[in-house]
DNA sequence: GTGTGATTTGTTATGATATAACATCACAAC
DNA sequence: GTTGTGATGTTATATCATAACAAATCACAC
């Protein structure tokens, strides 16, 4: 359900996905705003809006519990992708798992519930953190 | 992890569980607020500490999406529960489900990631607004 | 090229969500 | 009664997001 559309993508929604891709970890929409002002770029709605586009095209996400936007790595995905959140450094990894995905369709057919977009987000530690005593910098 | 703490809940967080309790569906910390005037609480930092009296006690979960809270139905689940929200109603059922959990910890475990907090929101219809044609009113 | 409508963009202002900082109060422990 | 801890009150501010309207740009038919 995501990134059909082959339509040229606008001017503000390329400079804010190549903002993202390089910037790697979830920015929030000032802080893309702040790294985006000298391009023509000088208020919130127009980020919003760019921010929109790539979702729409499935080539950015919304983590929810961040308030904040990540690039997408596959847009290949079919919507049922989930991110896991280091709380120590900050590091955001996409990830697109079956068994996750059959277990919470099942789960919705079971309570006939008709998902239309699943959000799943995992809070904790990454393996870089717990091996190196989780002292990285935040980001 | 969670509703471990026999300890008396204050006072403030009483009165914001009461709140959400009765009020079923999800509220924000300023609809909250605005519910708990006259009861000697006037402004957002009230709200959100008893917010985190009741997170921390498993007695109520933030639901990201919305940035909403709600009282939770049944304290007794362990950390990995979720949500299934209506987007034409507003309804918002919890739900603890075997399959999701195992499925979130193994790949948790295969992505080598030690989750502390899960969040799982399903956004969509529910049965009812699908039966009803889903003219049902917001809340 | 011109008209036309749809999309994108710029801009100002405001709304909605959340926390910092600091003073005070309530209560139990000693 | 002093001390330590948690809870509360209060003001101000930080952060996140959208409404509303005007202007520019693009796509496409003619
Ligand atoms: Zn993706
Ligand atoms: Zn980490
Ligand atoms: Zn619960
Ligand atoms: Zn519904």
């Amino acid at each position: 359900m995501a990134s059909q559309q082959n339509s040229k993508l606008p001017k503000n929604a390329a400079l804010v996905h190549t903002f993202l891709a390089k910037h790697g970890s979830p920015a929030s929409a000032y802080e893309i705003l702040d790294g985006l002002r000298g391009k023509g770029i000088s208020a919130p709605p127009t980020i919003y809006r760019a921010l929109d586009q790539l979702l729409a095209r499935g080539l950015a996400h919304r983590v929810e519990s961040l308030n904040a936007f990540v690039a997408c790595d596959h847009p290949a995905h079919d919507d049922a992708n989930g991110f896991a959140i280091c709380q120590d450094c900050g590091s955001v990894r996409e990830f697109t798992d079956p068994e996750v995905v059959s277990a919470v369709n099942a789960l919705a057919k079971a309570q006939d519930f008709d998902v239309r977009h699943v959000t799943i987000e995992l809070a904790g530690q990454c393996a870089a953190c717990r091996d190196s005593g989780s002292e990285v910098s935040h980001g």
